[in-house]
DNA sequence: CCATTAATTTAGT
DNA sequence: ACTAAATTAATGG
């Protein structure tokens, strides 16, 4: 690979040998990998950068290697509703891959990221050319819709403490595994993953902090009591 | 029970 | 210092 531009030559950690690739990129032959490695460039963003943008093209799609991301939609008065928060070894952007030529959704950086920008197309290509890869993709797109699906329905039935603790037993669990983490969001988007105000996050973390389930110090939370907030979760 | 509004405090750059 | 974010209290659906 040579072009004129010399900093476009800096060489990268190959698909081949990269160690935050996705497990599916082993099902491909050297020739995919080879092609893949071609039309993928590995790109270092800070928190709160965009990353893709609702609307835009699909031009391409994205590897998340490192860090979180949340997802996105654009709100109507202004504020964003959140759907979801992304752990790294994750695409951003299949959801769309097939849903016509724009972005339905917006990701940005929740601290710093890695991400591999892939050319749509080539990625199409390897979906189409490779039937265990497409399987492998197919399984996420899945997974996804039912994790969705299932956290709609679940917040739909629950009242704010619920939601707050569901949520809260969320990042310790499946996010963050620890009871100990920074808090990744804002009260208002913590709010807006919830279909809440961020003044009810704020009363909602300030009860359970003054009940003793959770210690706030800066941004940084602990659960302490994951019992009681497993008993919000579902009565509350 | 909870959103809204508004006033105040605190954090981030 | 200045702006964004968080908290707290009061009100009303």
């Amino acid at each position: 690979m040579s072009n004129e531009f010399g900093f476009l030559n800096k060489q990268y950690s190959s698909c081949a040998s990269c160690l935050d690739r996705f497990c599916a990129i082993a099902l491909l032959n050297n020739e995919q990998v080879s092609t893949l490695q071609q039309n993928c460039r590995e790109l270092s963003l800070h928190k709160k950068e965009h990353i893709l943008l609702e609307g835009s093209f699909t031009s391409h799609i994205v590897y998340l290697r490192s860090g979180l991301v949340v997802e996105y939609i654009k709100g109507d008065n202004g504020r964003d509703q959140m759907v979801q928060i992304i752990k790294s070894f994750s695409y951003l952007g299949l959801n769309s891959l097939f849903g016509g030529r724009i972005n339905h959704y917006s990701y940005k950086a929740l601290n710093d990221v890695k991400v591999c920008y892939i050319d749509v197309e080539t990625f199409k290509n390897l979906v189409r050319g490779n039937g265990d890869f497409a399987y492998e993709i197919l399984v996420l797109i899945s997974k996804d819709n039912l994790s969705s699906h299932r956290r709609f329905l679940s917040i739909n039935a629950k009242q704010t403490y619920g939601k707050v603790a569901d949520a809260l037993l969320y990042f310790g669990n499946d996010i963050f595994d620890s009871n100990t983490f920074t808090f990744p969001v804002t009260r208002d988007e913590f709010g807006s993953l919830l279909g809440i105000t961020r003044e009810s996050t704020s009363r909602a973390l300030a009860k359970f902090q003054n009940e003793g389930f959770i210690k706030i110090s800066g941004s940084s939370i602990t659960l302490t009591n994951t019992e009681q907030l497993h008993k919000i979760s579902k009565t509350g």
